[in-house]
DNA sequence: CGCATTTGACCGGCGC
DNA sequence: GCGCCGGTCAAATGCG
């Protein structure tokens, strides 16, 4: 936990980018956000699953369509079973009440490893968006520790899995290169941090964050676009300059959509 | 030495 | 019921 709030970074400016606009939609199926950089905005969509107080599966089916409007990958043999829109109930079948129950959601394993009974693997929040970015890790301010990888099905992207590295905290993210647009990275965050980043980075890209800011808008990215005043090392994830935050696209099929746009403070 | 990443194996869920 | 695939674990390895 030392790392906790520790290291990571040149001190996160104040100001990347500034929410000016507000949330919009609640837990109920998506948002959106604006940011403005005073010189250029970025619409991003994004969408979460809430196991509970989901809207009409109709609600659903409506942010779906959306999904592939924004350019989601066609789906193509299993990719419905990540896109769940179909799978919702299964997918949020479970409660998220329990939060430890995140890594207990591990399924059995072999013999000689211990693995929990049958636990139902519990799904959480989810919260997925596109970057433009050459780098897949994206910088949220959090740390991650990787903990699988794999090939997937119409990809040749392999995707990563990380993990808080806070013990507390049970937030999983997902990243995948999209196989459409290679320069685009698919992050999915899963759950909500149960504490404040883990490094000096900015919140969320320098997004204040609010009460009324939902958790998973916390997920946003730092999007790095190097705030004009801004001297980031060269190392940000995100280099490119024009278009880092790309129409989302959510592996859940919910979208919601966040306008973005980096706020340049003078 | 400690921590993060890599990698292969395993399990559960879902579609056919 | 079977097979495929996504997701996760944990030992091994690498790096700072």
């Amino acid at each position: 936990m030392s790392d906790e709030d520790t290291d990571l970074g040149p001190a996160p400016s104040e100001s990347s980018w500034s929410l000016v606009g507000g949330f919009e939609g609640g837990c109920d199926g998506g948002g959106a956000y604006f940011f403005d950089d005073g010189e250029k905005s970025i619409l991003t969509e994004f969408g979460w699953n809430i196991q509970s107080d989901l809207p009409d599966p109709a609600s659903f089916d409506e942010v779906g369509s959306s999904t592939s409007a924004i350019g989601l990958p066609p789906p193509d043999r299993r990719v419905r079973e990540d896109a769940s829109i179909p799978n919702l109930p299964s997918v949020s079948s479970s409660s998220v009440e329990d939060p430890a129950a995140d890594s207990v959601g591990k399924h059995l394993q072999t013999p000689g490893k211990e693995r929990k009974g049958a636990q139902k693997r519990i799904r959480q929040a989810r919260f997925a968006f596109r970057t433009k970015s050459e780098v897949d890790q994206l910088e949220d301010g959090y740390r991650w520790r990787k903990y699988g990888q794999k090939a997937v099905k119409n990809s040749p992207f392999p995707r990563s899995y990380y993990r808080c590295t806070n013990n507390k905290c049970t937030v999983k993210k997902r990243v995948e290169r999209s196989s459409e647009d290679p320069s685009t990275v698919i992050t999915t965050y899963e759950g909500q941090h149960c504490h404040h980043t883990s490094s000096a980075f900015p919140r969320a890209g320098g997004i204040p964050l609010s009460p009324h800011v939902p958790a998973t808008t916390q997920f946003l990215p730092q999007l790095h676009r190097g705030a004009p005043h801004e001297v980031h090392p060269p190392t940000l994830l995100n280099n490119n300059d024009e278009d880092h935050e790309a129409p989302v696209a959510t592996d859940e099929g919910l979208l919601g959509d966040i306008l973005v746009s980096p706020h340049k403070r003078s």
